[in-house]
DNA sequence: CTTAGCACTCGCCCTATAAGAGTGCTAACA
DNA sequence: TGTTAGCACTCTTATAGGGCGAGTGCTAAG
């Protein structure tokens, strides 16, 4: 177990290279408030918490720096999460200043306040638009042969999508298909259109139509996939900041790691809850293993969740980032559930 | 003038340059094919040379490379462009392959092929939104004090925003509302719309309708301004491939500087018909002075026009790259065209 | 006019050296 | 027994010098 003294140590060791970005010898450390010690017990302390894993040198005769067990340890044991300034707070709540409606230009802008304010790379998971409820289809006629098929959801969010239309088809004979399709289809997730389109309306449309059959597999084929993607960025390039990334390898392959889309899942796993921060190698991804990920849920309405993430280094913030991520959940739910409630 | 010899000899340095990015010296010139003369004649062409501003020297006694000078004497003047290799043809044309009938996500595409082929970053200016013409206009409730608006344009593209509604509004008010506006505003174009809203609309809502004030001014509101940009990135990171960019700085404000869409009209002038090629500090943003741009336009429909650019170091490939834009400018247009003309 | 020859320049790499920061260990001290 | 001063040692960083190689400019010969 470690003494008083070593926790405050490796405290201060931790606090002082998030913030200096150098490793931190014995003479440094007895030079700041708290330190009643000389260097020399110092450096037996240090010498202590580096066989225990908890920091590590970088090379024979240097100062320490944490080690990944030492981030951890500072994480779960040493954090006092402390009041967000007022500067910040400002910040935040300038999010929602001017009552937008819509959850995602509230996510968007969420997304970009936040990676001003971290200096780091913020990633919003939006709402998943696959559950939201059909509210109304409709189909705009372009022109003699294309057509756009619009779905709004309860959210207020909209679909379309371009497709083709068999040449010279009646536009009575669209209207039926409109009709048909809202009767059946109000109500329907869009996760599961593309069943209930097959189950329900087939055998209806069939009935009261001719040529249904092209008609409806262009239609089918636009409807199938959302196009939009539920994930919002925040200042991609502030990595290019740090001091800790200088490897322009290792920061092209950490950008386009974040950029693919299917990547995502393995940066913030989906479905969990509160507040979870992934240190170096703990992250699933390969070229993730120089960064940290904070994630925190917050809620969607009354039945959905989305995430906030924010990556930087390992020798991150922590301390401020909690809190942020943490007065931000909290914000984004109580605006969005404004939104959706109304 | 410049001897049939110094042509030569300029050609050659910028193409061998362009390949290796390291200065070309007389020795390894001498070595090329087609090279008659000896190392010390073209010492002294290359001095020549260098005396009226076409090459540069790195340090005093280094192999030559083009100056900016050089650069565009031989775009404009020793710049053969030869047909395309199959691999190249056969990659611009699968931009097409699946017959999208959307022109937004037919330039999405565009960028996409194009950055990968390149190894550079593009930049694609679609149609100019504001332009297109109203083809209706719907407005579906969400919840006692939310609708959606929805906008579809000639083109098939769809704007759509939620916007407040009063409480208690009465439904057949905004049926009411959508009719009138209908009738007055299918054919207009998006940028017009706004003043049109004004002039013609307001008085005959006011006429049939009571409450009109409040539903009528939140609607415009979310009306007034497309959200949807028009510019398509392929590519973004392609930049930190280059081995000509390894100030982590420089490389910073440069894709700042393309991402924020403000700068987008000096990186690519509006109106420009043809291929133009911006050399080093001919850019207006000083922040692309080591970059060259290559646009090109392309036609969307009958009327509008978009632009490709690419955007990459100075010692770019240019006879492929114009080989490329000519090419996909050319089957953009048509392509678009038959997306317009169905 | 062209080219071979040659002295010269400069960047790059390797090595050596000195300074500085920090460590580990030992021994003295409270 | 825990703490601290002292000291030798290690390793990084910065600086300077030497050799190598690629390339140049100039001169003189072909």
């Amino acid at each position: 177990m470690l003494t008083e003294r070593q926790l405050l140590i490796l405290k201060v060791t931790v606090d002082d290279y998030i913030q200096s970005a150098q490793p931190v010898g014995s003479n440094q450390l007895a030079k700041k408030s708290g330190m009643t010690f000389s260097p020399a017990t110092i450096r037996n302390e240090m010498a202590d918490l580096e066989g225990m894993g908890f920091l590590e040198k970088t090379h024979t005769s240097s100062g320490r720096i944490p080690s990944e067990r030492g981030y951890r340890y500072y994480v779960d044991h040493l954090l006092t999460p402390r009041p967000l300034p007022k500067e910040d707070i400002i910040q935040l709540r300038s999010i929602f200043e001017d009552k937008i409606s819509e959850t995602e230009e509230v996510i968007k802008r969420s997304a970009m306040i936040l990676s001003e304010l971290t200096n780091y790379t913020s990633i919003l998971l939006g709402p998943d638009v696959r559950r939201h409820i059909v509210k109304k289809l409709s189909i705009v006629p372009l022109t003699s042969n294309s057509a756009v098929a619009i779905i709004v959801t309860d959210s207020g969010h909209v679909e379309n999508r371009v497709f083709p239309i068999p040449e010279g088809l009646n536009p009575s004979e669209i209207e039926k298909m409109v009709n048909i399709l809202n009767e059946r289809l109000i109500g329907v997730s869009l996760n599961d259109l593309h069943t209930r389109l097959e189950q329900e309306t087939m055998m209806i449309m069939k009935q009261h139509m001719e040529r249904y059959g092209e008609l409806f597999s262009t239609f089918r084929q636009a409807v199938i996939l959302p196009r939009e993607k539920n994930v919002y960025y925040g200042g991609k390039l502030n990595i290019l900041n740090q001091p800790d990334f200088h490897d322009l390898h290792k920061i092209r392959s950490l950008m386009d790691v974040m950029e693919e889309s299917e990547h995502i899942p393995m940066i913030i796993p989906v479905g969990n809850q509160g507040l979870h921060i992934r240190i170096g190698s703990e992250n699933a991804l390969s070229a993730m293993e120089d960064c940290s990920v904070i994630t925190v849920s917050y809620d969607i309405g009354e039945e959905q969740t989305g995430s906030i993430a924010i990556v930087g280094p390992k020798r991150m913030d922590y301390k401020r980032i909690v809190s942020l991520l943490d007065t931000l959940s909290g914000d984004l739910s109580k605006e969005l559930n404004r939104i959706f409630r109304k």
